[in-house]
DNA sequence: ATGGTAGCCTTGCTA
Protein backbone atom coordinates (compact mmCIF):
# COMPACT_ATOMS: atom_id res chain seq x y z
CA UNK A 1 0.00 0.00 0.00
CA UNK A 2 1.32 3.46 -1.08
CA UNK A 3 -0.09 6.51 1.52
CA UNK A 4 -0.08 10.16 -0.16
CA UNK A 5 -1.53 12.94 1.88
CA UNK A 6 -2.14 16.25 0.87
CA UNK A 7 -2.10 19.52 2.90
CA UNK A 8 -2.06 23.48 2.84
CA UNK A 9 0.14 24.10 5.48
CA UNK A 10 -0.26 28.08 5.39
CA UNK A 11 3.56 28.68 6.00
CA UNK A 12 6.37 25.97 6.26
CA UNK A 13 8.27 27.97 8.89
CA UNK A 14 4.50 29.00 11.50
CA UNK A 15 3.88 25.46 10.86
CA UNK A 16 6.69 23.60 11.33
CA UNK A 17 6.14 21.61 15.10
CA UNK A 18 2.98 20.72 13.79
CA UNK A 19 3.97 19.54 10.69
CA UNK A 20 6.87 17.29 11.86
CA UNK A 21 4.63 15.59 14.86
CA UNK A 22 2.34 15.05 11.95
CA UNK A 23 4.37 13.55 9.62
CA UNK A 24 5.96 11.51 12.68
CA UNK A 25 2.26 9.73 13.68
CA UNK A 26 0.56 9.41 10.01
CA UNK A 27 3.58 8.35 8.56
CA UNK A 28 2.18 9.26 4.97
CA UNK A 29 4.13 7.45 2.16
CA UNK A 30 4.41 10.99 0.23
CA UNK A 31 3.03 13.98 1.42
CA UNK A 32 1.91 17.06 -0.95
CA UNK A 33 2.75 20.29 1.15
CA UNK A 34 0.72 23.72 -0.31
CA UNK A 35 1.74 27.99 0.68
CA UNK A 36 4.72 26.72 2.12
CA UNK A 37 5.33 31.18 2.02
CA UNK A 38 9.05 31.11 1.82
CA UNK A 39 11.76 30.48 -0.92
CA UNK A 40 13.76 27.20 -1.10
CA UNK A 41 17.10 28.13 1.22
CA UNK A 42 14.77 29.01 3.84
CA UNK A 43 12.64 25.65 3.54
CA UNK A 44 13.17 22.97 6.86
CA UNK A 45 14.99 20.58 4.64
CA UNK A 46 17.36 18.64 7.63
CA UNK A 47 14.00 18.78 10.17
CA UNK A 48 12.20 16.73 7.41
CA UNK A 49 14.58 14.65 6.20
CA UNK A 50 15.41 13.57 9.43
CA UNK A 51 12.10 12.02 9.26
CA UNK A 52 13.07 9.68 6.51
CA UNK A 53 11.85 12.12 3.26
CA UNK A 54 13.23 13.45 0.73
CA UNK A 55 12.09 16.28 -0.47
CA UNK A 56 11.08 18.42 -3.86
CA UNK A 57 10.63 22.10 -2.80
CA UNK A 58 9.52 25.13 -5.21
CA UNK A 59 9.55 28.10 -3.37
CA UNK A 60 8.34 31.87 -3.42
CA UNK A 61 8.86 34.85 -0.93
CA UNK A 62 6.28 35.24 1.22
CA UNK A 63 3.59 33.67 -1.13
CA UNK A 64 2.03 30.44 -2.38
CA UNK A 65 5.74 27.52 -2.83
CA UNK A 66 4.83 23.92 -2.57
CA UNK A 67 6.91 20.57 -1.99
CA UNK A 68 6.79 16.82 -2.42
CA UNK A 69 7.95 14.61 0.55
CA UNK A 70 8.36 11.27 -0.34
CA UNK A 71 10.16 8.06 1.55
CA UNK A 72 11.30 6.56 -1.84
CA UNK A 73 13.50 8.67 -3.92
CA UNK A 74 11.94 11.55 -6.04
CA UNK A 75 12.71 12.04 -9.65
CA UNK A 76 12.05 13.98 -13.09
CA UNK A 77 10.79 16.67 -11.31
CA UNK A 78 9.39 19.13 -13.07
CA UNK A 79 9.14 22.90 -11.40
CA UNK A 80 6.20 24.74 -12.47
CA UNK A 81 2.55 24.22 -14.67
CA UNK A 82 3.12 24.30 -17.88
CA UNK A 83 1.85 26.31 -20.63
CA UNK A 84 2.79 29.92 -19.65
CA UNK A 85 6.36 31.07 -19.03
CA UNK A 86 5.62 34.54 -17.90
CA UNK A 87 4.09 33.03 -14.81
CA UNK A 88 5.94 33.13 -11.78
CA UNK A 89 3.89 31.72 -9.05
CA UNK A 90 5.18 28.76 -7.42
CA UNK A 91 2.20 26.84 -7.59
CA UNK A 92 3.21 23.22 -9.18
CA UNK A 93 5.38 20.63 -8.93
CA UNK A 94 5.49 17.36 -10.70
CA UNK A 95 7.75 14.04 -9.29
CA UNK A 96 7.86 10.24 -9.83
CA UNK A 97 8.12 8.09 -6.80
CA UNK A 98 6.85 4.75 -5.79
CA UNK A 99 6.08 4.44 -9.53
CA UNK A 100 3.45 6.97 -9.28
CA UNK A 101 3.80 10.51 -11.28
CA UNK A 102 2.67 12.48 -8.50
CA UNK A 103 0.89 16.45 -8.50
CA UNK A 104 1.51 18.69 -6.15
CA UNK A 105 -1.32 21.81 -6.88
CA UNK A 106 -1.71 25.08 -4.87
CA UNK A 107 -4.60 26.41 -7.59
CA UNK A 108 -5.38 29.92 -7.69
CA UNK A 109 -7.72 31.34 -5.11
CA UNK A 110 -9.25 33.38 -7.55
CA UNK A 111 -10.71 36.21 -5.10
CA UNK A 112 -11.96 38.69 -5.62
CA UNK A 113 -13.88 37.34 -8.46
CA UNK A 114 -14.50 41.33 -10.44
CA UNK A 115 -10.35 41.55 -10.71
CA UNK A 116 -7.67 39.99 -12.67
CA UNK A 117 -7.22 37.36 -10.09
CA UNK A 118 -10.48 35.40 -11.49
CA UNK A 119 -9.10 34.89 -14.97
CA UNK A 120 -5.81 34.48 -14.11
CA UNK A 121 -7.46 31.23 -11.79
CA UNK A 122 -9.61 30.22 -14.93
CA UNK A 123 -6.14 30.35 -17.22
CA UNK A 124 -4.70 28.49 -15.06
CA UNK A 125 -7.30 25.83 -14.46
CA UNK A 126 -7.44 25.75 -18.42
CA UNK A 127 -3.43 24.94 -18.88
CA UNK A 128 -3.86 22.51 -15.92
CA UNK A 129 -6.43 20.30 -18.21
CA UNK A 130 -4.57 20.31 -21.02
CA UNK A 131 -0.96 18.88 -19.02
CA UNK A 132 -3.71 16.63 -17.18
CA UNK A 133 -4.97 15.35 -20.49
CA UNK A 134 -0.80 14.48 -21.48
CA UNK A 135 -0.37 13.23 -18.43
CA UNK A 136 -2.71 10.48 -19.32
CA UNK A 137 -0.49 9.12 -22.12
CA UNK A 138 2.26 7.92 -19.75
CA UNK A 139 2.64 4.37 -18.72
CA UNK A 140 2.27 5.47 -15.47
CA UNK A 141 -0.52 5.88 -12.73
CA UNK A 142 -1.10 9.85 -12.04
CA UNK A 143 -2.37 11.41 -8.83
CA UNK A 144 -2.67 15.15 -8.89
CA UNK A 145 -3.25 16.02 -4.98
CA UNK A 146 -3.51 19.67 -3.72
CA UNK A 147 -5.65 22.70 -2.96
CA UNK A 148 -7.61 23.00 -5.68
CA UNK A 149 -9.77 26.44 -4.16
CA UNK A 150 -12.91 24.80 -5.88
CA UNK A 151 -16.14 23.83 -4.21
CA UNK A 152 -17.31 21.02 -6.57
CA UNK A 153 -20.71 20.82 -5.42
CA UNK A 154 -23.43 23.05 -2.79
CA UNK A 155 -22.79 20.22 -0.61
CA UNK A 156 -19.25 20.83 -0.25
CA UNK A 157 -19.51 24.43 1.89
CA UNK A 158 -21.45 24.59 5.26
CA UNK A 159 -23.52 27.72 3.44
CA UNK A 160 -23.93 27.85 -0.40
CA UNK A 161 -24.94 31.26 -0.37
CA UNK A 162 -22.94 33.05 1.47
CA UNK A 163 -20.28 32.02 -1.13
CA UNK A 164 -22.43 32.63 -4.35
CA UNK A 165 -20.31 35.16 -5.21
CA UNK A 166 -16.97 33.72 -4.11
CA UNK A 167 -14.48 32.61 -7.05
CA UNK A 168 -14.41 28.66 -5.39
CA UNK A 169 -18.14 27.86 -6.47
CA UNK A 170 -18.59 30.21 -9.58
CA UNK A 171 -19.86 28.12 -12.70
CA UNK A 172 -16.50 29.06 -14.49
CA UNK A 173 -14.32 27.05 -12.02
CA UNK A 174 -16.73 24.37 -11.14
CA UNK A 175 -17.45 23.66 -15.16
CA UNK A 176 -13.29 23.65 -15.23
CA UNK A 177 -12.73 21.14 -12.57
CA UNK A 178 -15.32 19.06 -14.05
CA UNK A 179 -13.69 19.20 -17.33
CA UNK A 180 -10.95 18.02 -15.30
CA UNK A 181 -12.50 14.95 -14.08
CA UNK A 182 -14.11 14.11 -17.97
CA UNK A 183 -10.58 14.19 -19.13
CA UNK A 184 -10.25 10.25 -17.31
CA UNK A 185 -9.96 11.28 -13.76
CA UNK A 186 -11.65 10.52 -10.69
CA UNK A 187 -12.46 12.61 -7.75
CA UNK A 188 -11.18 9.83 -5.22
CA UNK A 189 -12.63 11.26 -1.74
CA UNK A 190 -16.19 11.59 -3.69
CA UNK A 191 -15.46 8.46 -5.47
CA UNK A 192 -15.53 6.40 -1.50
CA UNK A 193 -17.53 8.48 0.31
CA UNK A 194 -21.61 9.90 0.03
CA UNK A 195 -21.59 12.35 3.07
CA UNK A 196 -22.22 15.59 1.93
CA UNK A 197 -20.81 17.98 4.39
CA UNK A 198 -16.92 16.53 4.81
CA UNK A 199 -14.60 19.22 4.99
CA UNK A 200 -11.11 20.37 4.59
CA UNK A 201 -10.64 24.01 5.27
CA UNK A 202 -12.06 25.74 8.00
CA UNK A 203 -11.59 29.67 7.79
CA UNK A 204 -9.73 31.66 10.74
CA UNK A 205 -11.94 33.89 11.26
CA UNK A 206 -15.77 34.02 12.60
CA UNK A 207 -15.22 30.87 14.87
CA UNK A 208 -15.09 28.29 11.35
CA UNK A 209 -13.81 25.78 12.92
CA UNK A 210 -16.10 25.63 16.44
CA UNK A 211 -19.23 25.89 14.27
CA UNK A 212 -17.51 23.44 11.37
CA UNK A 213 -18.40 25.97 8.93
CA UNK A 214 -15.77 24.92 6.27
CA UNK A 215 -15.12 23.91 2.71
CA UNK A 216 -13.73 20.86 0.88
CA UNK A 217 -11.71 22.42 -1.59
CA UNK A 218 -8.35 19.87 -1.15
CA UNK A 219 -8.85 17.02 -3.52
CA UNK A 220 -7.36 13.80 -5.15
CA UNK A 221 -7.72 13.16 -8.54
CA UNK A 222 -6.67 10.15 -10.08
CA UNK A 223 -5.75 8.48 -13.75
CA UNK A 224 -7.55 5.13 -13.91
CA UNK A 225 -4.37 3.60 -13.67
CA UNK A 226 -4.55 4.57 -10.13
CA UNK A 227 -8.27 4.76 -9.82
CA UNK A 228 -8.29 1.09 -9.86
CA UNK A 229 -5.75 0.66 -7.18
CA UNK A 230 -7.71 3.17 -5.00
CA UNK A 231 -8.49 1.49 -0.97
CA UNK A 232 -9.56 4.46 0.86
CA UNK A 233 -9.26 8.64 0.68
CA UNK A 234 -9.98 9.88 4.33
CA UNK A 235 -10.01 13.38 5.56
CA UNK A 236 -7.76 13.55 9.12
CA UNK A 237 -9.36 16.37 11.11
CA UNK A 238 -6.62 15.42 14.21
CA UNK A 239 -4.28 18.65 12.52
CA UNK A 240 -7.11 21.21 12.59
CA UNK A 241 -7.90 21.15 16.29
CA UNK A 242 -4.17 21.37 17.26
CA UNK A 243 -2.96 24.68 18.59
CA UNK A 244 -1.37 27.14 15.96
CA UNK A 245 -3.00 24.82 13.19
CA UNK A 246 -3.01 25.69 9.57
CA UNK A 247 -6.46 26.80 8.26
CA UNK A 248 -6.64 23.25 6.22
CA UNK A 249 -6.58 19.76 7.62
CA UNK A 250 -4.44 16.85 5.56
CA UNK A 251 -6.39 14.40 3.20
CA UNK A 252 -5.19 11.34 2.85
CA UNK A 253 -5.83 7.96 -0.01
CA UNK A 254 -4.00 5.08 -0.14
CA UNK A 255 -3.21 3.35 -2.51
CA UNK A 256 -3.02 -0.85 -3.54
CA UNK A 257 0.38 -2.14 -4.41
CA UNK A 258 -0.15 -2.38 -8.66
CA UNK A 259 -1.39 -5.90 -9.97
C1' DA B 1 -22.39 46.63 9.33
C1' DT B 2 -17.69 44.68 3.53
C1' DG B 3 -16.80 43.04 9.81
C1' DG B 4 -13.50 38.79 11.46
C1' DT B 5 -7.95 35.97 11.87
C1' DA B 6 -3.41 34.51 10.51
C1' DG B 7 1.08 34.98 8.22
C1' DC B 8 4.04 37.39 5.58
C1' DC B 9 8.50 41.09 7.33
C1' DT B 10 4.85 45.10 4.88
C1' DT B 11 2.51 48.78 7.79
C1' DG B 12 -0.80 46.44 2.97
C1' DC B 13 -1.48 42.02 0.55
C1' DT B 14 -3.17 37.41 0.34
C1' DA B 15 -6.18 33.99 1.79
Amino acid sequence: MTSIASWNVNSIKARLPNILSWLETASPDVALLQELKTVEENFPRLEIEALGYNCAVLGQKSYNGVAILSKAPLEDVLEGLPGDPDDEQARYLEATTFGLRVACIYLPNGNPIKTEKFPYKIAWMDRLRAHARGLLDSEQPVVLGGDYNVIPQDEDVYDPKAFAGDALTQPESRQRFRALVNEGYTEAFRALHDEPHQYTFWDYQGGGWQNDHGLRIDHFLLSPQAADRLESCEIDRGPRGEKKASDHTPIVCRLREAA
